[in-house]
DNA sequence: ACCTGAACACCGTTCAAGT
DNA sequence: ACCTGAACACCGTTCAAGT
């Protein structure tokens, strides 16, 4: 109130707004920068550093490029991060025949496809949140990302075009489908999170997970509201931290199909 | 790789480190500022301005103050935000019978009741989840740090253990609660992310939900693969965004809720 | 067409100094 | 005990200029 108030900026996505750089005529390449170079050097500095070591500048460092160089390719910071956050999308592989429909309508750049198919729409499900499971894990930034942007780029597309798919072979009524849609995806986008940032953690710190997740327990330990947790953490058994995760993971998804089965004949 | 690399913060948690301001001995407030006051400030600017919009410059001019004497009161604006996050946390709403327990170790502020009790274990959930759900809406910023910090305060751990104890009444076997936990709260995190996002963009806008809705809807419309979305996003009913929400909301906690009775008994 | 350098308006935080 | 001012090392981005 006292100062004067800055509006939030407006942001329009990249996907609504002209690409900046017209595509290339011949096949000369100039000789430096290009938009696949920046996008790849972007990830691999976020990978490495998390989303706030990531600058600008860093990233023209790295490229070995002074820092408004960038500019000529990208409008701006928050661009770029949406290439790099649908480029991650695109790393999600699907059921092939859950995204032929898009494909139809245009080719679509980057998606990998796993060569067994599952036919059951259980295990398609199980496969495409497994997927979208380990794309977060891999990318920690992603989430962060995801909260904060559209996710209309084309791979987000073929992503929920998928996610649809496979729910509508669930035999739910079309009125629910959005409802689990969101179960399961919301659900896989906290579980990955969590498990992204730990996984992070445990990087910076130089630690493996079952290391700092000891120390974590220990500096925890001394509360005595923790006691009635740590019976249930106890109980749910796997010795390793990320076979505990996995449990977690695969009967969480068992309890939401279980749901979708027992509701759908209504 | 080129420049030299600077390590990830390593960030303790406020919960973990001394408080910065030794108790007050009398009652005679000084005369400026206080914790209270300071994170009552930072709570205001976030739900007016966004995690973007606020910084501790901007704090310091909405108190009246130097840009540093803030520092007085408070380590890092790391720490200044887990305050703001683990009190927001005290805003959820929870049954009265589940916090008793945790009390008794020890007095907690912040947590409203709610007058009416449910006895119903799904019933419980169903407050539990749709109370953070609320805050979540209510201060938008509040996901970002979630994502961010290790959520360990004393609201956080009330609220931890509120969820256990409902989770525990569902007759679920020991092994399977975390998970169970998992799937319905990270849901409603994510489900609340994305729904206080949007009511954000709407207020930064200047839009009703409803308008900015249709309006996307527009840009998008001209897309042929959202052509089976849209059939999906229509079955869903509701007239109005907020119907849309509620809807989907409760029907993805009923079909967690009939995973978890359907599993139950294995 | 592509890249640079200087500059602007911001950050979080340190540190010596005031009262 | 509390608050200030100047300073440091960063940001994203604009803009005029180079080739």
């Amino acid at each position: 109130m006292a100062t004067g108030s800055r509006t939030v900026r407006p942001r329009s996505s990249v996907w609504l707004s002209e690409r900046k750089t017209p595509r290339r005529k011949g096949d000369q390449q100039p000789v430096g920068l290009d938009h696949l170079k920046i996008v790849a050097a972007t990830m691999r500095l976020l990978d490495a550093e998390g989303l706030a070591g990531f600058s600008m500048r860093r990233l023209a460092a790295e490229l070995g490029v002074t820092a408004m160089s960038v500019y000529w390719y990208v409008e701006t910071k928050d661009h770029l991060l949406e290439l790099a956050l649908d480029a991650a999308m695109g790393e999600i592989a699907l059921p092939i025949e859950t995204v032929r429909s898009v494909e139809a309508a245009g080719p679509v750049e980057g998606p990998e496809y796993t060569p067994a198919e599952p036919r059951d729409w259980r295990d398609q499900l199980r496969q495409v949140a497994s997927e979208y499971r380990r794309v977060l894990v891999r990318h920690p930034w992603l989430a962060a990302l995801l909260g904060e942007y559209l996710n209309i780029g084309p791979n987000a597309v073929v992503f929920n075009h998928a996610a649809l798919a496979v729910m509508r072979n669930s035999g739910l009524p079309d009125d629910r489908i959005t409802s689990a849609l969101a179960l399961v995806y919301q659900f896989v986008y906290g579980f990955g999170t969590i498990e992204g940032r730990f996984a992070a953690r445990c990087r910076a710190a130089g630690l493996t997970q079952d290391e700092l997740y000891h120390e974590m327990m220990g500096t925890v330990a001394d509360r005595i509201e923790f006691d009635e947790a740590r019976k249930v953490m106890e109980a749910r058994g796997g010795t390793t931290v990320q076979e505990m995760q996995d449990r977690d993971f695969t009967f969480a998804l068992d309890l939401a199909i279980a749901g979708i089965e027992s509701l759908k004949e209504r």
